[in-house]
DNA sequence: TGAGGGGACTTGACGTTGTCAAGTGGTGAC
DNA sequence: GTCACCACTTGACAACGTCAAGTCCCCTCA
């Protein structure tokens, strides 16, 4: 059960979370997954490579919590939706962070690919109903709302502290559902 | 007028934008700049501290962007401030990753906090007329947005080329300010 | 039973990096 | 004329990413 690579990516999420983004070295997440110095060299070929395996691990870990969503309530699936992406930020957001950040990454990795497209379309699914291209501005809206406010929340930009941030992404959220409703029975 | 420190700062800028974040090395900017391997370390003391000053920079520049915006024209403003931080966010993308990257920098040095605040400042001017506390959710809801637009735009999220993303940046815009305005006629 | 091959690493070496202590040169004050 | 200060440089060190070569162990096929 202790497969390598599933250890030194667990390192590697311990070491980004605890310690920031600069402290994932090869060598450190390798002591600490107690293998050799050259070990995550043989696995993720480079250190690109092991972000691009964090970030992949990331997009998957945000897929499943939005796909819990439930399609059919649909006053609610809009917020619930957002909170779930927002809860993601505020619980990882050193990760959120990697997870888009295209220049440190080999952004062409197949499995990397793979699972920022399954996140979009749990997005595009709940929002849309369906896969359109290109997607509704309101759903771009959306994904954009909910991807600023994690971000800013889970940097500290909002509130000092992170983790009182939850109130204010509340309303924030509930404000926009509003908006969005307001303005659409209006039509 | 060639002064060490504004030179390792350029030099530091043309990397970050050339080749990313992680090819942000104190010697390779010094190299860059001219100067010897430790003229980083003599001003900047630190990497982290390096990443900083270049953060400041980039706050003090939004600033500027966003204080063009006139606080008058009502119903344009909300709007014309969008555009200007989404605008920044896709002329230097891994400048506004890197601003709100909390834990590779040293968050409470007071050259950056003055600089996030004139940032803040001018949202929250424009916005609330006014800099209350707590800032309105609508407030807030606004630069999230902006905020999320511009990382997603400027990493590549919206469209495989960040630079074909405008006619998505500007389309959701308009669909959020007309949004808004319904929502507001409709009270 | 024993040879062969491949996966999962390790060992060792290389050039490069961040950081620090100590030095150098030039300018202005007294 | 010396002294102090500023803006760096020089040199050294441990730690880092990357690569080539080696080792160990399990599996397969004869």
């Amino acid at each position: 059960m202790p497969d390598g690579r599933g250890q030194l990516l667990a390192a590697a999420r311990a070491e980004l979370e605890e310690n920031g983004r600069a402290a994932i070295g090869l060598r450190a997440i390798a002591r600490r997954a107690g293998l050799s110095h050259a070990a995550p060299g043989y696995f993720f070929k480079d250190h690109a490579g092991m972000l691009t395996a964090l970030a992949t691990e990331g997009f998957t870990e945000l897929s499943g919590e939005l796909e819990t969503v439930d399609e059919r309530e649909a006053p609610a699936r809009l917020e619930a939706l957002g909170r779930r992406y927002v809860h993601f930020g505020l619980s990882h957001p050193a990760l959120l962070d990697l997870m888009f950040s295209a220049s440190d990454l080999h952004t062409d990795d197949p499995d990397l690919r793979a699972a920022q497209h399954r996140a979009i379309s749990a997005l595009t699914r709940v929002l849309d109903a369906g896969d359109p291209a290109p997607p509704d501005p309101r759903t771009v809206m959306a994904w954009a709302l909910a991807h600023g406010l994690a971000t800013l929340a889970g940097q500290g930009a909002l509130t000092p502290n992170p983790n009182d941030a939850k109130p204010t992404v509340d309303a924030v959220l509930a404000a926009f559902a509003d908006v969005m409703t307001r303005s659409a029975s209006g039509t």
